[in-house]
DNA sequence: ATGATATATCAAATTTTGTTGATGTGTCAA
DNA sequence: TTGACACATCAACAAAATTTGATATATCAT
């Protein structure tokens, strides 16, 4: 529920970080038509490759994104899961009671 | 349109990055139900007052979170907008076509 | 087997973030 | 007008993230 989501700071802190990164927001945005190669990547962001690889990595410690290989390739692609459970954090932020609340009287 | 939020890397992951801290996610959960003061945060979160006044400078530079002086009080809000707005680059990640690409061939 | 290709990992250097304690600023009360 | 309070800012340091270039690993073609 709302209130769990809203808990879990340390996880949601976890998929944030890996999004706050312009070529990571790139990789992922990439991703969303479907499974994409290394390969493709590096020259879509035109990022160094053990950098690219480095930024791969970090979005798939995140659980933000699966790899599978092919033969000598890698293939990657997005969590939806993930996505949206990042998603519904943000949702879980509207407010729930409105409380006009007076402090520091 | 989606395309153009997707593309506005830049923002996003300045927003992204304001919320991957557990610190700051604490802040911005305890102002989902309206505007709290800094006192209130700083209990609340027993975070030191430079820390904690450093993570909100964090979050307000990122349009996040606004705040308000009354006395000698300052009380901060969420900026909803900016909420919805990186929930909807989320959700932009959606797949739009399915492409079955072969690549690497 | 040998070499080439695709990708991952590593170590070192650099950059960015975060923490802490001290000090500054504005506001209020006495 | 002095002192206390709420908060911001700063400087120094610590810790974490990022980049780069080199090397390692796996797979494939020959």
């Amino acid at each position: 529920m709302a209130t769990a989501i809203a808990g879990n700071t340390d996880r949601a802190a976890r998929w944030f970080h890996a999004l706050s990164d312009p070529t990571r927001l790139g990789i992922v945005i990439r991703l969303t038509n479907g499974e994409r190669c290394v390969c493709e990547l590096t020259d879509a962001l035109d990022a160094a490759q053990s950098r690219l690889s480095f930024h791969l990595k970090v979005l798939k410690d995140a659980g933000l994104i699966t790899d599978r290989r092919e033969g000598r390739w890698v293939h990657y692609s997005l969590n939806r899961e993930a996505i949206d459970e990042a998603g519904q954090f943000l949702a879980s932020l509207k407010p729930r009671r409105r409380l006009k609340v007076e402090c520091c009287g």
